[in-house]
RNA sequence: CGGGGCGUAGCGCAGCCUGGUAGCGCACUCGGUUCGGGACCGAGGAGUCGGAGGUUCAAAUCCUCUCGCCCCGACCA
């Protein structure tokens, strides 16, 4: 592609909105544009990323036995009204209606038309399993879309969904996914950890997110520095104490504390560690069989409550914390004196190293006033679990080895979802034994386009982007310095070899100064460059640099004689696809 | 939805407080010089000042309503 005839509008400005390093230089270097709040063109670099990205994910969806489907985007209400999530999605399902008043959306993901082809199509056990995928435009209209690609209301993903006999059956697809994902991932470039997830909301009892590591990420994740353990923080379960098993008679000593409410006051004010205090939150259950009803969730005072898994004990969607109004009820104190001596033990939740303290400090249930001295069994009780956070420096709980923190973006996301949607949706089979059983599901999403602006947060500097050789725009970026007909002459018969020995070449052609040739080639973020001068061309020589190459003095000198052989050998090498690496497993 | 903030040329912004001439940088067009890390000189084109209503002799500027957007939180690929 001769860049005089592309479309590749860069700009040394970024729109004022853009923050993430991502959405700054996919507009600054032209792949993309706004149309409206987290909708978005894709001009021709950006679109070629894309379609590669698509490209790697077909191929090993196909490879895995996936079979590609295209659903529609446009759905009929009914669909998602027979396993009620017309109700439950809420805001997040852009609805409209059709010119006879008719309920339809916009498909957000497609359990449900999936579904209703595996109720129509397959029949018999022998039919299975079967796994059908789509890459495809999705629409969530998001309470905050932002990041420019990462997080859009019209995205694009690629999702699959497993149908199998038994559970077993779904097992070994889920498997199989998995390792498809493995491939995907290492063949994109990525850094990334496979990580434990919280499956809440959507339920089903497998399921792991691919977390691609940056620092920009919104997820916290912790990883074990000895096995393969990885956990979203949401789902990671610490290893903790054990309580003690004997305790000295006797009873809490109460000791005025008038205007200590916080952890940190209070530790200060008695001189007491943290780690020797207890933290008592009150909560209520949004819905499930407590709904409404205030607990109290206990950890220590060094520690932070795990929403999530209070959330699992309680069998509820959420959690809330409890308004001053119920505090001031249910413990007869202002906020900032709640304990658990005297608490409703039925009510109770104790993190395990809140039930290890030896003599704590808590606070009264009386306004101006904590006690000393409590140990759990002897002064209160409750259900011991675990519901605190983890924290790096944690040990492992399978391993016992220390737990590191990393930020992550969630580009994946497998689950193993059971029967959640067949069963409502009526999707069955004859079984060997004539007999009728319920089709057990799978589901699996890649944000395709989130991937996209995901590879650069992982592969930038300063200056631009830094595309893996697999989706870069294209393999080489050819700058040529002048215009006389010898250079442009050698220019061509260059770029001709290389594209016909299957090199993708962007040749920067354009009457432009040398310096905003290497800034937009920086900034775009090709792989490899290859710089043609007058210089150069005179020595019989031409210039090969990576992009990761901060230093331009360390340009590579390649006669110009066997320059297509050398790079077309550096690009097939940068594509093959890396030896399986032995990835973190859940 | 809660809390902040912004809508003025394609992009980034000033002007608004204290009403009266719509401006700067980048980009774009033309001419010239320049040419290995975002050049310089000269000339030019381009704006319903988000929209509607109001106050006023006069509104980008003051008032009311409204639409859109962004940032920080709770959710997701």
């Amino acid at each position: 592609m001769l860049f005089s005839h592309a479309l590749i509008p860069t700009s040394k400005e970024a729109p004022a909105d853009a923050t993430n390093a991502s959405h700054v230089l996919l507009s600054r270097a032209g792949f993309i544009r706004r149309v409206g709040a987290g909708i978005y063109d894709f001009l021709p670099l950006g679109y070629r990323v894309l379609r590669k990205v698509q490209t790697i994910v077909r191929e090993e969806m196909d490879r895995a036995g996936a079979l590609e489907v295209l659903m529609p985007a446009l759905l009929p209400a009914e669909y998602f009204k027979e396993t009620g999530r017309w109700d439950l999605y809420g805001d997040v399902l852009l609805r409209l209606r059709d010119r006879k008043g008719g309920d339809y959306h916009l498909g957000p993901t497609h359990e449900e038309i999936v579904t209703d082809i595996a109720r129509r199509e397959i029949k018999s056990w022998r039919d299975l399993p079967k796994t059908l995928y789509q890459v495809q435009v999705k629409f969530r209209d998001e309470p905050r879309p932002r990041g420019g690609l990462l997080r859009g209301r019209e995205f694009v993903m690629k999702d699959a969904y497993s149908f199998d006999a038994d559970e077993k059956g779904a097992a070994e697809s889920y498997e199989r996914m998995r390792q498809a994902y493995v491939r995907i991932f290492d063949r994109l470039g990525l850094t990334y950890r496979m990580v434990q997830a919280d499956s809440g909301a959507i339920g089903g009892s497998t399921s792991a997110e691919f977390q691609v590591l940056v620092g920009s990420g919104e997820d916290a994740i912790v990883a074990c520095d000895d096995c393969d353990y990885a956990a979203n923080v949401e789902a990671a379960e610490p290893a903790s104490a054990a309580p003690p098993t004997t305790q000295p008679a006797g009873k809490p000593e109460r000791v005025a504390t008038p205007t200590q409410r916080t952890i940190d006051e209070v530790a200060a004010f008695l001189a007491i560690d943290k780690a020797r205090t207890l933290k008592a939150l009150l909560y209520v259950a949004k819905d499930g069989p407590r709904a409404k009803e205030v607990v109290m969730a206990v950890v220590r005072g060094d520690h932070a409550l795990n929403e999530f898994a209070l959330a699992r004990a309680l069998k509820t969607s959420e959690v809330l914390p409890a308004t001053d109004a119920d505090v001031e009820r249910e413990t007869k104190a202002k906020p900032g004196f709640a304990g658990p001596v005297g608490f409703d033990a039925a009510r109770l939740f104790v993190d395990r190293d809140a039930a290890a303290v030896e003599g704590g400090v808590a606070g009264a249930n009386e306004t101006g006033f904590h006690l000393k001295d409590v140990w759990y069994a002897r002064d209160f009780g409750g259900e011991v679990l675990s519901v605190r956070q983890v924290v790096a420096g944690d040990r492992c709980p399978r391993s016992g080895g220390k737990l590191e923190s990393y930020k992550g973006i969630e580009a994946g996301h497998i689950f193993i979802l059971g029967t959640k949607y067949s069963q409502p949706m009526g999707a069955t089979f004859i079984d060997e034994k004539q007999q009728t059983r319920t089709l057990v599901m799978g589901c699996y999403g890649i944000g395709v386009s989130r991937l996209v602006a995901t590879t650069i947060e992982q592969h930038h500097d300063d200056n631009g982007m830094r595309w893996p050789m697999s989706v870069a725009p294209y393999h080489v970026h050819l700058v040529t310095l002048g215009k006389d007909d010898a250079l442009v002459a050698a220019a061509r018969t260059l770029y001709d070899a290389l594209e016909a020995a299957g090199v993708e070449v962007l040749w920067d052609d354009r009457d432009e100064r040398p310096g905003v040739k290497f800034k937009d080639a920086d900034l775009i973020g090709i792989p490899l460059r290859i710089t043609l001068g007058a210089k150069g061309l005179a020595a019989g020589q031409v210039e090969l640099k990576p992009r990761t190459e901060p230093d331009p003095k360390k340009a590579e000198l390649i006669p110009l004689a066997s320059a297509a052989d050398v790079i077309a050998a550096r690009v097939r090498a940068a594509m093959a696809v890396p030896a399986a690496l032995a990835r973190p497993s859940v």
